[in-house]
DNA sequence: CTATCATTTTGATTGACGTCGAAGTAAGGA
DNA sequence: TCCTTACTTCGACGTCAATCAAAATGATAG
C-alpha cells in the first residue's frame, strides 16, 4: 500500500478495506466500543508514571473486582494494555501503538486530528 | 477542553474520560465495531463522486438486502453517513466530521496519525 | 390499476456480551 | 501454618445484537 495518495481523506474512506482487514479492525475497535473499557483506558493512559494499580481502578466504578478484572482482559488481549504483577498488586500500562493504529484509520491524513466544534 | 496541552499523547490519554463522554464516545465506537460496517463505511467514503447506491453494495457482500439494510441503518443513527432517495434508488454518503472525531480520540496531537509498520 | 423493482421494517432465532457471586491463585504478615 | 488482602477464573443469568424470511413501503413502467 502506498500512502502517496491524497490527503483529503481519513485511511478508511481511500479504499474498500479488504474483509480481512475490516475483520482485523472490527476486533480492535470491539475492544474499545464499551463506556467503562474506554475510561479505564483513559485512566491507565493518563496517569502520572504511565502505571496503575488496579486497586486505584476498581474504586472509580460501581462495579465489582471480577468485572473490572474482565474489562482489563479484554483491552489487555486487544493489545492496547499490558500488566505486571509487582509482590501484592498488579500494573497495568498503556500500549501507545495500538492506540495510534485506530488514529491512523480515522485521521485525515496530514491533518493533526482537528476536533470538530462539538467535541 | 483546552488544546494547548503537551503533544504526546492521545486525547484519550490526556486525562480521564467522564461517564457522559465515555457513553457518548461508546455508542460511536459500537456502531464502527463490526466488520461489515467499517467496510460499508470505507466502500461509502472511498467512493468516486461521494455518493453510492444502495444497490451498488448489497452485491458485495454474502448476506441479504435487509441485514445490509440494517448495517446502513447503524451507520446512519450514528452519524457516520447519510442518505437522500432518488426516485427508486437510495444514495449514501459520509460525514467526514464524525469520522474525524474518532480520529481526534486516537491520534496523538500534532502528529498526522502516522502508521505503524504492521498496517 | 397492476406489476415489478428497490429498499426498509417487522418478527423470530441464535449467539455474543456485561455483570455478578463463588471459588481459585498469589503474596505478605502474624 | 493460618489468615487476610489483591486479583483472576469459572459458571450462570439476563440483555443486546446480527442475521434471515416475510411482509410492508416507495417509485416507476405498462
Amino acid at each position: 500500500m502506498d500512502t502517496s495518495t491524497v490527503g483529503c481523506c481519513a485511511p478508511i474512506a481511500q479504499g474498500p478495506l479488504s474483509e480481512t482487514d475490516a475483520a482485523d479492525l472490527a476486533i480492535l475497535l470491539k475492544a474499545v466500543a464499551d463506556p467503562v473499557r474506554l475510561r479505564l483506558l483513559s485512566l491507565i493512559g493518563s496517569h502520572p508514571g504511565g502505571e496503575v494499580c488496579v486497586c486505584d481502578l476498581t474504586g472509580v466504578f460501581d462495579l465489582t473486582a471480577p468485572t473490572i478484572s474482565h474489562h482489563l482482559k479484554v483491552l489487555r488481549t486487544a493489545g492496547f494494555i499490558d500488566s505486571q504483577r509487582r509482590g501484592t498488586w498488579v500494573y497495568y500500562w498503556i500500549i501507545p501503538e495500538t492506540v495510534s493504529r485506530l488514529g491512523a484509520l480515522f485521521s485525515p491524513l496530514g491533518e493533526p486530528a482537528a476536533e470538530p466544534a462539538s467535541a
